[in-house]
DNA sequence: AATTCTTTTTAAAATTTTTAAAAAGATTTT
DNA sequence: AAAATCTTTTTAAAAATTTTAAAAAGAATT
């Protein structure tokens, strides 16, 4: 026979939600999301409160229909502890996804699964205007299956120098006189939050991918350049302005190479797509043969795609990259010594390819009591990682930041 | 007139102290020896606890004979605040600060004054036998006018791989059978505490030195090697396992040159006075003219005290060795975003000669907006910083590290 | 099947924080 | 210069949260 421990509303709509709580108890809320099902134990634990407090926060939650007793966990000798999860529909993230020539966006559940298909919108970032944009996420917001009042906010990570706290991209869409942030929010009504890709791909990885709970994580962005989201002490690092992790513009060549930075010698000019696609070119304008070939202008998708088909040129060309990126990945070992590496990113499809090489670099480069205790990940969230890093960021922001901005908009439209 | 607030006692013998309540209060002592006077709002605000519950604490603190009115602080229109210190005679910490070839031990009151003259030993510490440095320490124990049972504890700061919280230095000083803290507890009976010497260097550094208040601050530290130590969001950063900011051994030359680490190309083999002093020696037999050759066999020390007295062969040896160490300060900078760098250790008494060279090096390195914030000093504690910031990481250590190192030593008397 | 051991949950006591009021002193106004 | 106003600290009372202890529920052992 079965026992009602608590009544739970089955019926959303009959719950008076409020964002409110959304923003009062974001710390249970967040470990639950990370989580998917968690005793009381679990969340005390996690966010540093007391049982009884938990359970205070848990059944006032279930009141307001965010979350839902969800059977019990198992013992091993003792009373056995109640599951609890969020309720997945309650309200929604909108994820949008850029690097330098495309942006995904998504709508993601109370539960981090993806509830719209993925949308797709290609273009040339440094040459995007902020005013473009904003009328592909308008009519993403137009289109959606989902009641745009159930939308807590809109992430935005793209690369770049961005400013999080303010909400400006120093490197794109930049907007005369006002912040990107406020350009947007001003025009949709929903609290926008702004971040860098290679964060949001860390966190993806950190929370939901091979890195998780790994306490301290680099993650690797193989992509256009090296990006680098670093996780340090469970929590997202970002220096003292918020540009640290700068990897693909550390110093390491003298090869005299002008980077798109403005300096030379940068690892992104040996390690990164520029620099595998330069030197394809390179190569086949000097004979060589490779299934390339047949691509009136090659490209970085092109190398990766005949590389996992089986093209030596191509895997080659990335297999010399990668060695770099494991001269570069020494240094930051040496420096920062992590638990965990992640290669995650567009690139990282074909990561086993780039693992061999780098673990070649790591074996000449390091120390090895440095090496001894790091694990290495190739992702396994199929270029996801960043829609759900953007996602979690949203999550992570639940606190405070949500509540200022919805002050901001509440004084809009009074 | 003059009300008096609070009954204060004057004569500490009679107040029952009890090293329990450094223990139970560490969080407002450790305030306090950083800031030598604060009010009860500033303590309120560092360790994060209410005002109530802070001057509850402080007169508990007063009462056991640990901390003592100071006078009033001025108010900006208002009524003026009490200051707290600590009394400096109360209890003392026992500093001993290890570099490659000699020791130096001292005092240090509650109120971060020496109070002893300062002990030098020297030895080769590759070759220091465990137990020829107890000797040192057990006759300084038994010389110094402090009575031993008022020392709360000895840290011994020392280059190495360190494992801080095993106690055990995995490249030195080597006990079989015993790690070298329990070596040391057991025939001293202080509680012992072991660490890196740069993170000590920049605790100093971060606490009572130029970047004192600085929240992401590297140190470095340089010496024979070039050694860092890390303060990450104003806490001591270590890493996974407690190795970060391997600095001199980060792979960034091409030189083949072999490095004492037994890999090739580490920054040390380039940068540090390793290098300077074989460069010196390689110069000297190719004819180079300086005041180095009055020395019969040069080291370091001689090639700093000539460029204090304008050798030009030493100012460059210096100059160049500098000029590497800011190509690995690129890079550092490039990750980890500090607000401020500071050249300290041995060498860094010419830290002007440093200086230049390393500013030129960042200048063709670093991507301006990467360094726009970053804050760049010269170490102002005279080659103290390591014995100041081993008493200062005894005070990171009062809470519950200490009184576990009591548990031990007490479960042995018994 | 009864007892013992574990673990979770609930209840009561203790601690700590928050909020509000009072005290002390500086600044401004009359 | 005295009165009134404004600031800031300190004290007091109320509210929140944690700690400790007890009770409940279930698994393992006797």
């Amino acid at each position: 026979m079965k026992k009602c421990l608590i009544y739970v509303d089955t019926n959303n709509k009959m719950a008076e939600r409020n964002k409110i709580s959304l923003i009062q108890y974001s710390d249970t809320i967040k470990s639950l999301y990370y989580n998917k099902v968690l005793t009381s134990t679990d969340i005390s634990d996690q966010t540093g409160k007391s049982i009884p407090y938990t359970i205070k926060v848990l059944s006032e939650l279930i009141k307001e229909g965010y979350v839902a007793e969800k059977g019990f966990a198992n013992s091993s000798g003792g009373r056995k502890p109640i599951n609890y999860s969020l309720i997945p529909n309650t309200h929604y993230i909108l994820s949008v996804a850029m690097d330098q020539f495309s942006a995904q966006a998504v709508v993601v559940d109370m539960n981090n699964n993806f509830v719209t298909k993925v949308a797709h919108y290609s273009f040339d970032l440094g040459k995007l205007k902020a005013a473009t944009f904003l009328t592909y996420l308008e009519s993403f917001i137009q289109e959606m299956p989902i009641a745009k009042t159930d939308i807590i906010g809109v992430v935005l990570t793209m690369p770049g120098f961005v400013d999080t706290e303010n909400g400006i991209n120093h490197s794109f869409l930049e907007v005369p006189g006002q912040t990107l942030v406020e350009f947007i929010q001003d025009r949709i009504s929903i609290p926008v939050f702004l971040d860098n890709n290679s964060t949001a791909i860390a966190l993806g990885e950190q929370k939901f991918g091979v890195a998780a709970h790994v306490k301290n994580v680099m993650v690797l962005n193989l992509g256009w350049g090296i990006g680098l989201g670093m996780i340090v002490d469970d929590k997202i690092f970002r220096g003292n302005n918020g540009f640290a992790g700068e990897f693909s513009h550390i110093p390491i060549f003298n090869n005299g190479k002008l980077c798109t930075c403005g300096k030379r010698g940068c690892l992104e000019t040996e390690a990164s797509l520029i620099a595998i696609t330069s030197n394809a070119k390179e190569g086949m304008k000097n004979g060589q043969i490779t299934s390339l070939s047949s691509y009136a202008e090659v490209n970085a998708d092109h190398i990766i795609a005949e590389a996992i088909k089986g093209d030596l040129f191509s895997v080659k060309l990335i297999s010399e990259a990668a060695y770099h990126v494991g001269q570069g990945l020494a240094i930051l070992i040496h420096l920062m010594n992590p638990g965990a590496v992640v290669l995650s990113g567009k690139a990282s499809v074909v990561g086993n390819i780039w693992m061999a090489p780098i673990q070649q670099a790591l074996n000449e480069h390091c120390i090895p009591r440095m090496i001894k205790n790091t694990n290495f990940f190739i992702s396994d969230l199929n270029n996801d990682a960043q829609l759900i890093g953007g996602a979690a960021l949203m999550v992570e922001n639940l606190g405070e930041k949500l509540a200022e901005k919805m002050k901001i908009l509440n004084k809009m439209t009074a």
